[in-house]
DNA sequence: AAAATATCCAACCGCGGTCTT
DNA sequence: GAAGACCGCGGTTGGATATTT
């Protein structure tokens, strides 16, 4: 099916919207609903397309938006929910009243992402290049170059991941890697963010053979990401 | 103080799913 | 059932601002 160019009239216009324009489209939502979009924009006369409109809308203008920064709450329950639904970005919304699928998107990608990087260093970003790259695109470029994370001091298990799909972790593989091996010297250290002793159950868990989701879950329930350092 | 680099986040793009004809 | 239209989602971009060199 061929679809057409969301905005295939010229002239429409683009780029960050004015506040005469929000004001036009809350005005023109609050008094007739947003029943069509692709129709909204002509019948509010805004030089805008509909997808323009309604993003608009649902990220900015939607009266029930909660704006500011995230709660640890909040952001525990996005790197959980996270855990299990994956880049489901409006499903992980739905769980967090006044919060928008892009807004999580945006923490997740600049803030919360970087979190869990720092207690796994194997998926540390490279540095970044010095002219002009984005940090999205190095981290990202970054993530489908990391096929595997050694987890264990076995040289041969490793653990495949793919940071950009549903699952952190797709696959056990007995490729040898490069990265640094997470063994109980490791874990010990990142359990003692704290300044506590890991206690010896904990200790005795971390043989290697777990998975990060086994590891976020663990810190999850130990509350551990609030009390990280700052990056 | 100026230039370079890093960060944040609003907005755009393209795809897939669903609905309508 | 096929074709087209629309909507929503996830990935990506680019401008504004902050920070570092």
């Amino acid at each position: 099916m061929v679809r057409a160019p969301c905005c295939e009239k010229m002239g429409l216009k683009k780029g960050p919207w004015t506040a005469e324009e929000d004001q036009i489209l809350v005005s023109y939502i609050n008094n007739f609903g947003h029943g069509n979009w692709r129709a909204l924009p002509k019948l509010a006369g805004l030089l805008r397309c509909g997808k323009s409109c309604r993003l608009r809308w649902t990220n900015y203008l939607r009266p029930d938006i909660k704006r500011g920064n995230f709660s640890k709450e909040e952001e525990d329950t996005i790197i959980s929910l996270h855990q299990s639904l994956g880049n489901r970005w409006s499903a992980i919304a739905a769980q967090l009243p006044g919060r928008t699928d892009n807004e999580i998107k945006n923490v997740w990608h600049t803030y919360l992402k970087k979190k869990i990087d720092n207690i796994v260093p194997g998926l540390k970003p490279k540095p970044k290049p010095k002219k002009n790259t984005k940090n999205v695109k190095c981290l990202e470029t970054n993530a489908a170059e990391i096929s595997a994370v050694n987890l264990s001091e076995s040289p041969s298990r490793s653990c495949s991941t793919d940071l950009s799909s549903s699952s952190m972790i797709t696959e056990w593989t007995d490729t040898a890697i490069e990265f640094p091996v997470i063994d109980e010297s490791f874990w010990s250290e990142v359990m003692s963010v704290n300044g506590d002793e890991p206690s010896p159950e904990l200790l005795s868990r971390s043989n290697g053979d777990e998975s990060m989701d086994f590891w976020l879950r663990v810190f999850m329930e130990a509350g551990e990401f609030g009390e990280l350092p700052e990056i």
